[in-house]
RNA sequence: CGGGGCGUAGCUCAGCCUGGUAGAGCGCACGGUUCGGGACCGUGAGGCCGGAGGUUCAAAUCCUCUCGCCCCGACCA
C-alpha cells in the first residue's frame, strides 16, 4: 500500500475526550473516530488490524470445531420476551419501534437468536453437539461508555454458543472455548490471565475470563505464581483468615465513641486493632433489608453477597433507612439488637471472633465484649469476603497477587437455561425430549485491539505486536527528491508485495521528521528506511520499531531481511 | 440516574467574570527558501460562538429552557 493512495491521517493535537493510550493512540493514529459516544467508526488502518485479529479468531474457532454463520443486529422483541430478558435486561437493551409499532431491540448478545435458529434445525441427539460462531456488531447501551474501544455501547464481539446433549459434552466443549481462547491471546502475543469468574446475571455454573494484563484495566484479578490459581476479585476465594488470639468471654458494655463512624476511628480510639472490630453493613436489597457483617480489617464483596441472596445487586442502605433500621447514625450500626426484620449475614472472618467491637445501633455508641454465640442469635455465615493481594491462595495457600485487566474474554457455561425457557430440545436414544445444555463464549474484537495496544506502547505511539500489526514492513524513503531514493524504496516496496508481506511505503513529500514521528505513531514492527547517504554506500537501514536498533543492510539483502523480520 | 465540567475555525483552546468590529496555535491553499526526527518567511481561505426563547440601543458574554459531549459513582466482551 502506498500512504499518497491509502487513507490514513494521522494527528498531532491528542483528543480531549481521550483518557486512557490506547484510546488516545487509537485517535491520533487515525485507527477510529468517533460518531456518537461510544459509537466509531473503524478507519482504514484500524480496521486491517481488526482483520488481522478476526483471521486468528476464525482460524481458532474453526480449529476447534466451531461454525461460522451471522445473525442480525435487529432483533424481534418476541424472542426477547420468550426468554424473559425483554424485562429482565433493563435499560442497556436498546429497544425501537418499526413502522408499524413492532417492538424491537438491538443485540447486546445473541442467546435468544441462536437458540431460535438451533431448535428449528435440531431435533435428534444425532446432530449433537453443535457450536456456532460469527463476529458480529452488538449494542449495548452503557450507562458510561468510555475509553474509546474499551467499553464502546457498539462493539464488535466474536460470540461461540455450543450445543450439547449433557453436561459432559458441555464440559467438553468448554474445554475446547478455553483451549482455543489460550491459543488466539497466544497468538496475538498477548501477556493474559486466564481466571475464574463470577457467573453474573447470565448464570450457569462455570465460567473464566480472560485478561489482558494492563494497569488500566476495569478489572481487578488476584492470582498465585505457584499453582497458577487466578480469579477475578468479585469471584475470588482465600483460605479463612488467621484469626486474633480468642479470649476468656468479657462483659459486653457501651462506649461512647464520638465522631467515629469509621472502623479505623474506632479501633484507634478504643486502642484495639481492626481485626477486632466488626464492620456491620446495611444492604437494601430486593430480598428485604440484610446486615453484613465482616472483620474490620476488611471489605465486603457484594457480588458474592448478591449471589448468596440470589438476588441480582445489592446496594448499600442510604442514609435513611441506616436509621430506620438501626436507629443510628451511619457508622454505628451493629449485630445486636437490630430489628428482626433485617437479615443478619457474616461473613467467616467473623466466626469465633471474642470480645469484639461493633456498633451499638446508638449514635456516638459501640458496644466492646461482644461475643456472637452468647450476644448474638445469628445463623447465617458465609463468605463474602473480598479477596485481596497478599491473602492466601485457596488452593496452595501462597501469597495472591494482584494486579488489573481488560477483560477481553468471557466464557460461560450456560447449562439449559436459554434451551429450557425457549423450548430448544432434541430427542435422546429413549425417544424422551430433552434441553440441550449450552455455553455461551464471548471475545471482544475491538477491546482486544485496544487492548494490545494499552499493553504495547510507549510515549512516541504504538508498537504492534507483529499478528495485530495492520502492516507488518513500513518502507520509509527520507526524500522524493533523490531519483536513486526513490528508486530503490520502490524496488523494496514492490519485492515485498510480491511475497505478500504486508508492506506501507511512505511515499508522501513530508520532510523526514514527520515520517519518522508518523512512523512511530502508527507502530509498523519492521522499519526500512532508504535516504541518500547510506544508499551510497549501498545500504539501507532496517529497524524494529520495538527497539528502535538499527541495522545496515545492502539493498539487495533488504527485502529478505525485512521480510524475515516480518515473519517473526 | 445522582454529583461535577465543557460546547467558540477542520483540531486543541483563549475571549465570557466586567455586554460594544470574533481571536491564537496547529492544520489547509498559494508563492518562495528548506529537506536524516513534527522547518522558515510571506499571502490567503475558513465561524449561525451547540439550539430556542428572553433581558438590552446592543449578547459568544447576562437569564431561562433545551440538546450534545466529557469526568466521578452502580454494568460488562
Amino acid at each position: 500500500m502506498r500512504w499518497s493512495r491509502y487513507y490514513l491521517y494521522t494527528t498531532r493535537e491528542v483528543p480531549a475526550d481521550a483518557e486512557v493510550v490506547s484510546h488516545r493512540l487509537m485517535v491520533r493514529a487515525g485507527m477510529i473516530r468517533k460518531e456518537a459516544a461510544g459509537i466509531y467508526s473503524y478507519l482504514p488502518f484500524g480496521w486491517r488490524s481488526l482483520r488481522k485479529l478476526s483471521a486468528i479468531v476464525r482460524r481458532e474457532m474453526d480449529a476447534a470445531g466451531a461454525v461460522e454463520l451471522h445473525m442480525p443486529v435487529v432483533h424481534d422483541a418476541d424472542l426477547w420476551r420468550e426468554s424473559g430478558r425483554w424485562q429482565a435486561y433493563g435499560r442497556e437493551l436498546l429497544r425501537v419501534k418499526d413502522r408499524h409499532e413492532r417492538d424491537f431491540c438491538l443485540g447486546p448478545t445473541h442467546e435468544e437468536v441462536v437458540t431460535d435458529i438451533v431448535r428449528r434445525d435440531v431435533r435428534s441427539y444425532r446432530q449433537l453437539p453443535t457450536n456456532l460462531y460469527q463476529i458480529q456488531v452488538k449494542f449495548r447501551d452503557e450507562i458510561r461508555p468510555r475509553f474509546g474501544l474499551m467499553r464502546g455501547r457498539e462493539f464488535i464481539m466474536k460470540d461461540a454458543y455450543s450445543f450439547d446433549v449433557d453436561d459432559a459434552g458441555l464440559d467438553a466443549a468448554y474445554e475446547a472455548m478455553d483451549l482455543a481462547y489460550q491459543r488466539i491471546f497466544t497468538a496475538c502475543k498477548l501477556e493474559f490471565s486466564r481466571v475464574e469468574a463470577d457467573t453474573g446475571a447470565i448464570g450457569g455454573s462455570s465460567s473464566h475470563e480472560f485478561m489482558v494484563l494492563a494497569e488500566t484495566g476495569e478489572s481487578e484479578v488476584v492470582s498465585c505464581r505457584e499453582c497458577g490459581y487466578g480469579a477475578n476479585v468479585e469471584r475470588a476465594e482465600t483460605r479463612p483468615l488467621a484469626a486474633p488470639e480468642p479470649e476468656e468471654p468479657a462483659e459486653r458494655r457501651e462506649v461512647h465513641t464520638p465522631d467515629c463512624a469509621t472502623v479505623a476511628e474506632v479501633a484507634e480510639l478504643l486502642g484495639v486493632g481492626p481485626e477486632r472490630v466488626v464492620k456491620t453493613l446495611l444492604y437494601e436489597t430486593t430480598a428485604g433489608p440484610v446486615a453484613a457483617l465482616v472483620r474490620g480489617d476488611r471489605e465486603i464483596n457484594e457480588i458474592k453477597l448478591a449471589n448468596h441472596l440470589e438476588v441480582p445487586e445489592v446496594t448499600l442502605a442510604g442514609e435513611a433507612l441506616v436509621r430506620s433500621l438501626s436507629g443510628a447514625d451511619v457508622g454505628f450500626a451493629g449485630p445486636v439488637g437490630l430489628p428482626d426484620s433485617v437479615r443478619l449475614i457474616a461473613d467467616d472472618s467473623v466466626r469465633g471472633l471474642t470480645n469484639f467491637v461493633c456498633g451499638a445501633n446508638k449514635t456516638d455508641a459501640h458496644l466492646t465484649g461482644v461475643n456472637l454465640e452468647r450476644d448474638v442469635d445469628l445463623a447465617e455465615f458465609t463468605d463474602l469476603l473480598l479477596v485481596t493481594g497478599g491473602d492466601a491462595c485457596p488452593r496452595c495457600g501462597n501469597e495472591l497477587g494482584l494486579s488489573r485487566g481488560i477483560e477481553v474474554g468471557h466464557i460461560f457455561k450456560l447449562g439449559a437455561k436459554y434451551s429450557e425457557a425457549m423450548s430448544c430440545n432434541y430427542t435422546d436414544e429413549e425417544g424422551r425430549e430433552r434441553p440441550m445444555e449450552m455455553g455461551c463464549y464471548g471475545l471482544g474484537i475491538g477491546r482486544t485491539v485496544a487492548a494490545a495496544i494499552e499493553q504495547n506502547h510507549d510515549d512516541k505511539g504504538i508498537i504492534w505486536p507483529l499478528p495485530l500489526a495492520p502492516f507488518t514492513v513500513l518502507v520509509l524513503p527520507l526524500t522524493n527528491r533523490d531519483e536513486s531514493v526513490v528508486g530503490a524504496a520502490e524496488g523494496v516496496y514492490q519485492d515485498l508485495v510480491a511475497r505478500g508481506v504486508d508492506v506501507l511505503l511512505d511515499d508522501r513529500d513530508e520532510r523526514p521528521g514527520v515520517k519518522f514521528n508518523d512512523a512511530d505513531l502508527i507502530g509498523v514492527p519492521v522499519r526500512v528506511v532508504i535516504g541518500s547517504k547510506s544508499l551510497a554506500d549501498g545500504n539501507v537501514e532496517i529497524s524494529l520499531r520495538r527497539d528502535g536498533e538499527k541495522e545496515l543492510v545492502p539493498v539487495e539483502g533488504a527485502v529478505e531481511r525485512a521480510a524475515e523480520l516480518a515473519a517473526g
